[in-house]
DNA sequence: TATAGTCTTGTTACCGGTAACGTGATCGGT
DNA sequence: ACCGATCACGTTACCGGTAACAAGACTATA
């Protein structure tokens, strides 16, 4: 039972002054007396008042609420970073308004209109669908926007990219300098920044060692949604193509189902083929063998931090637009891929 | 830059017709010609006219917003229950306002503040810190509350809880089912009801074996921030009780780094020592040997939706309280613990 | 044709705050 | 003692919708 709420008029009557006085105290405006202001403050703490956010954001049309947008909640990839950037604004009071898209174009443009009619302050969007100018259009709606690995024209939003493409040189380098020369590279079916960028990333990568990709015989996608045929896919590109002595894998789960899947198939790790995966560290480590993984420099929560910090900075000062920034890679040797 | 904001009065000048008509329109109340709602839409279309939301707010006194408080973001667990959550009031158009504690109970007080600052319609509440009323004082000003894993006073909120006690005679019941008698239990050093519940039930269930248990021997407790000690720990327990056959960890991550130390101090699994986790039961998969874990039975994502359809129930019909709801363990057997 | 009832639309006030401007009181300086 | 500046606070209008009631147009009925 939710007790009726006090408003600022009930203050102004309980203390003898205007509306207006009462609201100058709560938000630090202008000159008060000190008597003035206490006797505002001893009505608002008797009546338990607590201002009412929806009004204040009618009437300065400034919500404190951001929009987050992500693939997914329940990665913790995503997660992270959600968190870092909700840390962060929390301590600047702002609230977030999360959404997920589940990956479906549809839906990331139906949740941006619905961000619009919450009149958010600005969004973060992370590893959108990257086809195309839909999400930037949506972008330039709003008051500010930052974009993570995510395809935008210029201009409609602060970017933030990790740099792919010197990430997976840091993998293929590494794999190489270690004797491995037949290398596979296991993605996801999805059409995202990371996603094109990994995979393009390997074949520069090959290439600048000297090598040509047989893309067929090299490279192989799954479904995001793991299911029993997932090992058979794995184990198809590992007996078409004999040869392979290292595996590079999207990210840590497919890493761990390569793993699954050599064990199966008796190639021992890292003897008969390295394993080699992405991101999820944590989980890297606890695996057996620990994989080799290529984690961000930072801290993810960091980057949800950096996000916001971006998004505030735009936010106050509206004539700077924040520059973009790269995000780089390390590599964590364990003994999938010494 | 975001464009100027289309009011209703614009549509309504427009087309002619007054303010209430185009609000009658949108919101499909009361009886409007077919001519006159045609001619509102076409100008709603021309001029690209969005709802302000935060307008209709203030005058329903109703936000359509939901706010999730969870210990941690980036942890699977929350996250798969968030994005069930999201998912099913996405789907009733409500959003959601997210918030993290970090298990901190000042600041889990003072989300709660502003969640109610923001007039939201409910709240879901995870794991919170279960050290007393103020969250239970918090819950009853709310309109609607569920609750998860939460001990609050009867009546503030719709409660959801997984049956501990029961958890964990499964997981001990298994174990000596398969000759272990000697089971050593490793938890997180934090004040929530599964970590309570986790340890009591183990506690009863070797009573009920006719054992009876010497905590220190047999208990240890991490902190959940994992470190270089974090084995050390572990190891304390397994050096200073050799007999221990069998560890039970409060979750998969625990387990894991329960498994590394059995692996250093040269004990095999599933010979010498059986290890158990709990919960994160994707990640329990992964592991070599896999670990045998306790997980519930329905997935993470449905217990999200499940309470926010609890939560919509009750605010649909103030009267009825949904009941509470006690959700159930199965035991994935794998090889760490067969 | 008068009358009541139904449809459709307009009017007014209000949700709970804030912006912008107005006003009386106090004050220092000459 | 007069004047302008500063201080402390009040007034009015407005943010963009909706609730509640009023009112005109039209229909059916007697």
């Amino acid at each position: 039972m939710p007790k009726k709420h006090v408003t600022i008029s009930d203050v102004a009557d309980k203390a003898g002054v205007s509306k207006m006085t009462v609201s100058r105290v709560i938000n630090h405006k202008g000159e008060i007396s000190a008597t003035t202001r206490q006797r505002v403050l001893d009505a608002m703490q008797e009546l338990g008042f607590r201002p009412n956010r929806i009004a204040k954001r009618l009437a300065t049309n400034a919500t404190c609420q951001i929009g987050i947008v992500v693939p997914s909640i329940s990665n913790q990839y995503f997660g992270a970073i959600i968190e870092g950037a909700e840390q962060f604004l929390w301590e600047h009071d702002y609230q977030i308004l999360l959404c997920h898209t589940g990956g479906d174009p549809a839906r990331q443009q139906a949740i941006m209109r619905i961000l619009e009619d919450n009149r958010v302050d600005g969004v973060i969007v992370l590893s959108a669908h990257s086809s195309g100018e839909a999400m930037s259009r949506a972008l330039a709606n709003q008051r500010a926007a930052v974009a993570i690995n995510t395809n935008v024209t210029p201009g409609v939003a602060t970017c933030i990219f990790t740099d792919e493409i010197k990430s997976m040189a840091l993998a293929v380098h590494h794999l190489m300098a270690n004797g491995r020369r037949h290398l596979g590279y296991i993605g996801f079916e999805i059409d995202t920044y990371a996603s094109h960028e990994r995979r393009r990333g390997f074949d520069l990568a090959l290439h600048q060692a000297g090598l040509v990709l047989d893309a067929p015989k090299q490279c192989a996608t799954i479904p995001t949604q793991f299911g029993p045929d997932t090992n058979a896919i794995i184990g198809q590109l590992l007996t078409s193509n004999p040869k392979l002595d290292a595996l590079v894998c999207f990210n840590t789960a497919i890493a761990a189902k390569a793993l699954q899947t050599c064990t199966e198939l008796n190639r021992h790790i890292p003897n008969d083929i390295a394993i080699l995966g992405y991101d999820d560290d944590l989980i890297a480590e606890l695996m057996t063998p620990p994989l080799t993984a290529v984690e961000l420099e930072i801290p993810k929560q960091d980057v949800g931090a950096l996000a916001a910090h971006l998004l505030l900075q735009h936010l106050k000062d509206r004539n700077s637009q924040p520059e973009d920034v790269i995000l780089h890679h390390k590599l964590v040797v364990r003994s999938s891929a010494p």
